[in-house]
DNA sequence: ACCTGAACACCGTTCAAGT
DNA sequence: ACCTGAACACCGTTCAAGT
């Protein structure tokens, strides 16, 4: 059957779009251009009209594939969590696994800084949040937490997370905002702030955080994490049953 | 001097506005709108525009006052932290101080819940942030920590509260959004839902999330927060210097 | 110094109409 | 079924003009 739609048009022949045709819209279209200026330009640029510019086409046409924007904002969300690669779980060293996981996820959300505002608070429904879920659940129950305590353990861890990733989100969008470019200027330029006007306060009202400056600036965004993340696996440790 | 600004007018007098006068604007009046505005209708609905038209004025007359809808939010979060009472410092007893700091914080991000969006990523140099900066730095180093770690501590602290108080105002959003008006009847039909997601998951893939549905529901947003709060505390004592 | 109206450049979503 | 243009009801911020 010659011109089948089974067989590819042959690769020398320059793809076009039939004349007849509409704009091609998928969801997965949509999806991937929203991450795509998600990441470029940060969560402000992201709006339905912007996502719609970029396809060619009208606000309204995305109305087909995605029931509001917020639902937008969730599938993109699980959508960059599937770049979370997971072990096989062994619950035997479910502490270094779970290390492991965080900051896995850590890292995604680097990579992704703004998707972490469309985290919080969401059922997660999301193919890969359940994927995340069973992980860290399973590993918890299946080192001997009971299930009532796992639940709130890995609630708690991944509102860190998230929490972090967000915090982390804001920071960008401020570096935008002030027009700065590289990370490490806008670093500099915000601990010398703090610096000068942590200095600048009255010391018999503020005397820990005046002698203290340098030390309150100590640490940069990794560090910080690890530290938050350590304490909670401490924790965690320590409410675990001997085994 | 009869007529003199000092002397109140007599109470029987109905006060009107002198018909020469403009609209007294003020910042703190603006805030307090806007907090208002924050409390009964959530974030969504504080916009520069409708904090104006509460105060009978255009939106452009709110900008002599404040630079930006982001100085107003700073300032918003700012005059909340005001209502947190904190006790003299007593290293001696700092994880008991430190908690209940937690739980009067959470007690304030409760009552203004939509608060905490103005929260995140912003270097803390309103009056009320300083306050519990000192607070808890200086709780800490007292109590033996080194500052450098102490300061790690504190920022790990309050992302967890403001973090947790952002979970929540989302929660609160979503129950507007629903039309629903008691936390209750939200909280039941959340958790109806997820229970029915839950339940239909194929089991094969997970086992965990499905076969532990009713402990993965267990705690409220109080036992939640609580969990946590401990699992950090616990974490901080593990590394307290022994005195 | 403070306030204002009008304008600019945006939003998300709906809806009737097209193919 | 999918896509579209036009419209609706909003945004934050600026600016020249008023007092």
């Amino acid at each position: 059957m010659v011109g089948s739609k089974d067989v590819p048009a042959p690769p020398w022949r320059k793809p076009r779009r039939p004349p007849q045709a509409k704009r091609q819209l998928s969801q997965e279209l949509i999806v991937e251009t929203g991450l795509r200026i998600l990441d470029a330009e940060g969560f402000d640029a992201l709006s339905m009209r912007r996502v719609a510019q970029e396809l060619d086409t009208g606000p309204a046409s995305l109305y087909a594939h995605v029931s509001a924007k917020e639902e937008l904002l969730e599938l993109i969300y699980d959508r960059v969590l599937s770049e979370v690669r997971l072990p096989e779980p062994d619950p035997s060293r479910w502490k270094e696994q779970l290390r492991d996981y965080a900051q896995e996820m850590h890292r995604v959300f680097r990579d992704h800084a703004d998707v972490a505002r469309a985290a919080l608070a969401n059922i997660p429904t999301g193919e890969n949040s359940l994927r995340m879920g069973e992980f860290t659940y399973g590993l918890l129950i299946e080192a001997g937490m009971p299930p009532g305590e796992a639940s709130l353990a890995m609630d708690r861890l991944t509102l860190y997370l998230v929490g972090d990733a967000y915090e982390g989100s804001l920071h960008w969008a401020r570096m935008r905002a002030s027009g700065m470019s590289s990370p490490q200027e806008y670093f500099e330029a915000f601990v010398a702030q703090i610096v000068a006007y942590y200095r600048a306060l009255p010391v018999e009202r503020f005397p820990h955080l005046r002698d203290h400056v340098n030390d309150l600036i100590a640490g940069d965004g990794e560090d910080r994490f690890t530290y938050g993340l350590e304490l909670l696996l401490d924790g965690i440790e320590a409410r675990m049953p001997k085994t």
